[in-house]
RNA sequence: GGCGACGUGGCCGAGUGGUGAGGCAGAGGCCUGCAAAGCCUUGCACGCGGGUUCGAUUCCCGCCGUCGCCUCCA
């Protein structure tokens, strides 16, 4: 069974599963007011990553992650936009999905919304301050972090000294909150503002009630893990953990948070102005790229994502395609023993993904040799276990040459013949024109074989 | 101020108490008519100062620097 890091004890832990052979896994997903951003694409990538490692491990794997479209960002935007807010939602929604399908993250299981369980967080709201545990304002309703045993687990910090850091910084929710920590559960609208029905008064649920509502619903009490960004751990998750203290239910065992991508060593950020969007990588470069360069780093560990490193694992992806090309059509074979097993030694050592890339990358130039050699018997098992493993990790090889018009089949026909000839000069010419048309030229045993560049 | 990270060769980025993961870029060679692809060789890296040790990049202490969380944030 695979080990994780677990933000809540501070230590990589055997994952320990509350029904065996199944795994629950709640990640917090986007909030739908603007179009994401490479720090949104990481942890995509990452927790895609461990959801597929673990289907590939055999367990049976229920994977919720959910999509925030109601909150005091997506009504500032839509106001400043003067369009319905659910526009808004619904549009950026579409970009997400569209993202996550370009850099080949697999849909949830369940992608609850916010707006789909209003009025379940309210009855759950009702609850905590039935308990005691919450109370109301003029201005909604709060959770009380001081009744919660614990509260500061996931900082590993005490209310006290997290107080603390409060400082010069200004209190969220003004002063009729009996503790700076306390968090709104609901609150109430101002005109014209989107609201639901509740007791306290119409209005809408805060961020951290909808994550609590909704992993229990889906996955139920004690459900495996929970994750997200390292900056959710607190408060958001944090605060999540609080409410289920506070109504006495189990919650998340573990916890699993993923590190920054950063610009110039900084944290990529909306607030810094630093961010490049997905859908702009996307679109400037191999989307597969992205999901090599997040697994040539630990998942804990700040990523450097720039022009250059993307380029750079763009470069590392031509070396797997050139090979998942040499491979093609070739016959299929059970995957070596010795492959499978190194892969699974590292991945279950805190998903070491780095590790295993390095394995990928040593599997391809030990086939190339083999190949070069003439061993194809040796190489088959190796390609097969190369090729397993990548599949487990959700990196797609391109085999296939693309489409290539008949004139520069023809062209490139003329040159084996040019070739055959010994026309050295004329083979040259032909090969000048099909590289200006855009098309990569190599020799091989059959001939010239030409692709788009 | 509290808490927590980090500082590795041109870039990115793993890891370990003892003959330098991996990727990209560079250099030389093999192969090739020439290229491309592929293969081989090539880098004596771990912020600084102490300490522990037979031996530290890896453990401990101090210092310097950078960053993150404590506020919306993946």
């Amino acid at each position: 069974m695979i080990r994780l890091h677990d933000t809540a004890s501070g230590a990589v832990r055997q994952l320990e599963l509350r029904d065996q052979g199944r795994v629950s896994m709640y990640v917090c997903g986007p909030t739908v007011y603007g179009p994401p951003h490479l720090g949104h694409g990481r942890f995509a990538l990452v927790f895609d990553v461990l959801r597929r490692y673990l289907a590939w491990s055999g367990l049976e794997v229920t994977y919720v992650s959910n999509i925030t479209d109601i909150d005091d960002k997506i009504i500032e935007r839509a106001g400043a936009e003067q369009r319905p807010w659910q526009e808004l939602t619904a549009e950026y929604e579409d970009v997400w999905y569209a993202a996550m399908d370009a850099i080949g993250v697999r849909r949830p299981d369940h992608d609850p919304h916010a707006t789909g369980y209003v009025e379940q967080m309210v009855a759950m709201i009702g609850e905590l301050i039935d308990r005691g545990a919450a109370y109301s304002t003029p201005d909604g309703v709060y959770l009380s972090v001081e009744s919660v045993e614990g509260y500061g687990l996931l900082a590993h910090q005490s209310l006290d000294d997290l107080r603390a850091g409060g400082g010069e910084r200004e209190i969220v929710g003004g002063g009729d909150k009996r503790h700076p920590a306390d968090f709104a559960l609901w609150k109430l609208a101002k005109p014209g503002e989107p609201s639901w029905p509740s007791p306290w008064g119409d209005g809408r649920p805060g961020w951290h009630t909808e994550c609590v509502v909704m992993s229990l619903d889906l996955l139920g009490e004690r459900f495996d893990l929970h994750g997200g960004g390292l900056d959710l751990a607190f408060p958001h998750h944090e605060n999540e953990r609080a409410q289920s203290v506070a109504l006495g239910r189990g919650f998340a065992v573990h916890w699993v948070h993923n590190g920054f991508v950063e610009v110039g060593g900084e944290k990529m950020s909306k607030s810094l102005g630093n961010f490049t969007t997905l859908t702009d990588l996307i679109a400037q470069h191999d989307p597969r790229a992205y999901r090599v360069l997040v697994l040539q780093s630990h998942y804990r560990s700040p990523l450097e994502v720039t022009a250059t490193t993307i380029e750079s694992a763009e470069a590392a992806l031509d070396r797997l395609d050139a090979l998942a090309r040499r491979t093609a059509g070739s016959d299929v074979v059970d995957p070596s023993p010795e492959v499978i097993e190194a892969f699974r030694r590292v991945m279950d050592d805190d998903l070491d993904t780095a590790a295993a890339m390095a394995q990928v990358f040593g599997l391809v130039t030990e086939v190339n040799r083999l190949l070069d050699a003439g061993d194809v018997t040796a190489a088959a098992p190796l390609v097969a276990g190369w090729r397993e493993v990548l599949s487990a990790l959700g990196v797609e090889l391109r085999a296939e040459t693309g489409d290539v018009p008949d004139d520069v089949v023809e062209l490139a026909r003329r040159r084996d013949a040019a070739r055959a000839a010994k026309d050295w000069a004329e083979a040259d010419a032909l090969r000048d024109q099909l590289t200006d048309a855009g098309y990569v030229v190599e020799d091989s045993a059959a001939g010239t074989v030409v692709r788009p560049g």
